[in-house]
DNA sequence: TATTGCTAGTTGTATATGCAACTACCCTAA
DNA sequence: TTAGGGTAGTTGCATATACAACTAGCAATA
């Protein structure tokens, strides 16, 4: 079945206008369209397929990889906030919030008072270092892996898409 | 914050390796090499990205961008099963069986008995056939939308990625 | 025919994700 | 000093996603 989806969706969209149910046909074009250009399923797609991939080989050590995104990120960072997460990963603030909750009741995170009530820094704690220097084998070899899956040109394509938007985004 | 951020990212480790607590420079680093390097947590960001994008775009037909992925792809070929989707899309099956659901619950998807009692085979409604058409404009509106926030290029560079992965999976 | 084994789908459970609504702070101007 | 306005976080709700376990139908074979 593989090879007959492949054929129905690189052909060239030439309508196969039959006489009666135009209106089929003219969704059948927009579903092809749709199909074919969308860039929005296929990074989705992409990002199936990654997380598998960086899931499993993580997954001995117990921690995901959405997870081991934002400890990265804290572990990186001094005096992150929740807010300034949400920021640079693009996600929303109720994301991380609940990502956060999940980190600390693993132990990885631990949220510290800031000057005032309101801001509270985050920090990985020492058991948080430890996993973090674990990681680093099985997130090489996913990412290895990544590479054989995609082809690296693939890869790199992913990571330089990402990189100008957030070159894009930081000039604005 | 974001250009501290920007510069903390961007800077090339070079390992600030403090006398004590040598295993906090370690972990640092392996934050720091994490965070830059993540095909993964990049491709989740686009996805993020454009999945807002494209759903905003989307939301006053009533319908989300995974959503539209599957009834295309379902009205773009004759015939397909929910374990035909599943492979298509990189979806695993229970994913696609509650997704089905949610289709079927709007009336843009039905089922038909196939030959044998196991196999039934998806159709699109003409309600979903409607919606499909009612799509084209909002989803070429992302996709321009698209462009202007990530660059043209990546935006080539992610369809490109996706495509020579498909390639790669139907040729094995 | 009964056994075994494979495939298709569904369901339980956990996490990821975002929007909207809400609370709690902080700051500023009347 | 107090009423607004803005920001940070949390929570309710719906969907997206996957793994594991389970049910059913189908097929090959002893």
């Amino acid at each position: 079945m593989d090879a007959e989806l492949q054929r129905d969706v690189d052909v060239d969209v030439e309508l196969p206008l039959v006489d009666r149910e135009v209106d089929g046909a003219v969704d059948g074009e927009a579903a092809r369209e749709i199909l074919r250009g969308c860039v929005c399923s296929r990074t989705r797609m992409l990002d199936r397929v990654l997380s598998r991939l960086f899931d499993d080989s993580l997954a001995p050590l117990g921690i995901r990889a959405s997870q081991l995104t934002v400890l990265a990120l804290i572990g990186a960072m001094e005096g992150l906030r929740a807010a300034d997460v949400a920021q640079y990963l693009e996600m929303d603030k109720s994301t991380v919030s609940r990502s956060l909750a999940l980190l600390r009741a693993r132990g990885w995170v631990e949220e510290s008072a800031g000057p005032t009530r309101k801001s509270r820094r985050l920090d990985v704690t020492a058991k948080g270092r430890a996993l973090l220097r674990e990681s680093l084998p099985p997130w090489r070899s996913a990412t290895e892996r990544a590479g054989e899956a995609l082809g690296e040109e693939s890869v790199e394509a992913l990571r330089g898409a990402a990189d100008s938007f957030l070159r894009l985004r930081a000039s604005q």
